[in-house]
RNA sequence: GCUCCCAUCGUCUAGAGGCCCAGGACACAGCCCUCUCAAGGCUGGUACGAGGGUUCGAAUCCCUCUGGGAGCGCCA
């Protein structure tokens, strides 16, 4: 195993994936592709109140619908693993050791209530909230008085004093923290469990992670990962930090405010082809206009193209990737996408070629529903001013269409012809009442294709209904 | 509160001192094409948050402010 990047996107399952993690995800993936490289899937299951089987099941159901394949993760290890953090207890514990021998740590038997006191004073005192290094000078009979009364001590990590942390994000360029700015903070629960410094940073280096890419969140909390795998002597990958994805409004997005999630743009209908050409875009620069097939992604995205701003999620975008995404189906495919829209009882081959007729007016799935019933239904009633063109054209259009329909069938080219000397009207006066008394319209498909998909029953009901209308 | 990050059209962005009275894409408007819508072609409007510097010259560098965000958790 060398050379290309290893990357990895180590979500933590306790919701719905949403368009920035898939961001994420998205642009680590394609870190790893572009460079020949391996990208890894790591949950971060270390909340046991939150965390939930079907959010996990959810996510990875939308990593693999837009086709993050990750080369390890769960259901494919590969020796590196486990890959759910809730199997990695013995690695951690191992570690911890590691850290306990060496004298960089030290039990804190502080408990949440005076935590609590101490961030609270030091903020009426216009301090920063830190850990106050109450536990870090107990010595061994101290410790031993604690864990006789039944205290169960945390572990925190000794920061050592006086120093700058340096390094080179990925994105954000240089940085350099002082050491003094940090407290000792906590990697392990008084119940033994593994905290997010921890275990995060000891498995992105067990694993051999080269580049992390993740969000600016995580940004000022990177120094203290920094120091604790020096402290442990594993290597640190490099770190990039991508701005946040921000909902319309410019909020950050979360699931209080009702933002958008993956799954709901699939069950919407968003395709994912579509998701992704819109979500390369969204803070990466570079990529050239228009479609981008999922096979070129790797190759266009660059990492030092990544932007520092954070970006809108912007659905007007999505949509205009969705068409394009739409019109680049095969029938076969935009059957199988309108599959849950269609009448149950047409067949394969009429759903085949409704589909092929209607498929680039469609932008969801959704929309199909409406042209199903002009194919097979009843009109939905019309809008007043589509109304003011059937009632204009009145029964003298639509008596001698009525009859050249029955005589010429649905041959719009010839139809248009006879209507045309029989009426006098050419042109827009001559197809717009067809159409919508036809379809209940004023948009759609060509006629000529539209009219013969459209049962005889059905045609000479609209031009007998359109005969007879009046503006009311 | 303290520390850090960010700031160009409505949206996504280009721009690393003169090539920018700011370019592209999406959206919007108009025109062309056309039976309609879409697509396509053409045209148009709209942006460097504010104020100070530095410089012959600043969207680009510095400072202040404003606005937004993050971190400081026995959440991740």
């Amino acid at each position: 195993m060398n050379g290309g990047p290893i990357t990895r996107f180590a979500p933590s399952p306790t919701g719905a994936l949403h368009p920035g993690n898939a961001r994420t995800a998205l642009f680590s993936f394609l870190l790893a592709r572009g460079g020949g490289g391996r990208f890894l899937l790591r949950i971060e299951d270390t909340d046991v109140a939150r965390d939930g089987e079907d959010h996990l099941a959810g996510q990875l159901a939308d990593l693999e619908w837009l086709g993050m394949n990750w080369d390890a993760g769960p259901g494919r290890e590969d020796g590196r693993g486990p890959y759910r953090q809730s199997g990695r207890a013995a690695i951690y514990r191992e570690q911890y050791a590691r850290l306990e021998e060496s004298g960089l740590s030290y039990p804190c038997f502080c408990s949440a209530a005076e935590l609590e006191v101490s961030r609270k004073t030091q903020l009426a005192a216009g301090q920063p909230p830190r850990y106050a290094g109450t536990c870090r000078g107990l010595d061994a009979t101290a410790r031993a008085a604690r864990l006789a009364s039944g205290r169960r001590p945390a572990l925190r990590f000794t920061v050592p004093a006086g120093e700058t942390i340096r390094f080179d994000d990925l994105v954000r360029g240089p940085q350099a923290i002082e050491s003094a700015s940090l407290g000792d903070f906590l990697i392990r629960r008084a119940d033994g469990g593994a905290v997010f410094f921890f275990c995060n940073a000891v498995d992105d280096a067990l694993m051999g992670v080269t580049q992390v890419l993740r969000g600016d969140d995580h940004l000022s909390n990177t120094p203290r990962q920094l120091l604790l795998l020096r402290a442990l002597g594993l290597e640190a990958p490099r770190y990039g930090h991508l701005p946040l994805l921000l909902d319309p409004n410019g909020s950050p997005q979360s699931k209080r405010r009702g933002s958008v999630t993956v799954a709901e743009l699939r069950s919407q209908g968003y395709l994912a082809d579509a998701v992704l050409n819109y979500l390369l875009r969204l803070g990466h620069h570079g990529a050239p206009d228009g479609w981008i097939g999922r096979e070129q992604m790797a190759g266009v995205f660059r990492p030092d193209h990544l932007g520092r701003a954070p970006a809108r999620f912007d659905l007007a975008q999505l949509d205009h990737w969705q068409r394009e995404a739409v019109r680049r189906l095969s029938a076969e495919q935009a059957a199988d996408w309108l599959a849950s829209e269609f009448p149950a009882d047409w067949p394969r081959d009429q759903r085949l070629a409704a589909v092929a007729l209607l498929k680039d007016n469609l932008r969801l799935p959704a929309d199909a529903q409406s042209w199903f019933a002009v194919l097979d239904g009843e009109l939905e009633p019309f809008a007043r001013e589509d109304l003011a063109v059937v009632a204009d054209a009145g029964a003298a259009f639509f008596g001698p269409a009525l009859e050249a329909y029955a005589a010429i069938g649905p041959d719009l080219g010839r139809l248009a012809e006879e209507l045309k000397r029989r009426t006098g009207r050419k042109g827009a006066a001559l197809f717009r009442p067809l159409r919508i008394a036809l379809t209940g319209r004023h948009d759609g498909p060509e006629l000529a294709a539209l009219l013969p998909a459209i049962p005889a029953p059905l045609v000479r009901g609209r031009f007998e209904k359109a005969a007879g209308m009046r503006m009311d």
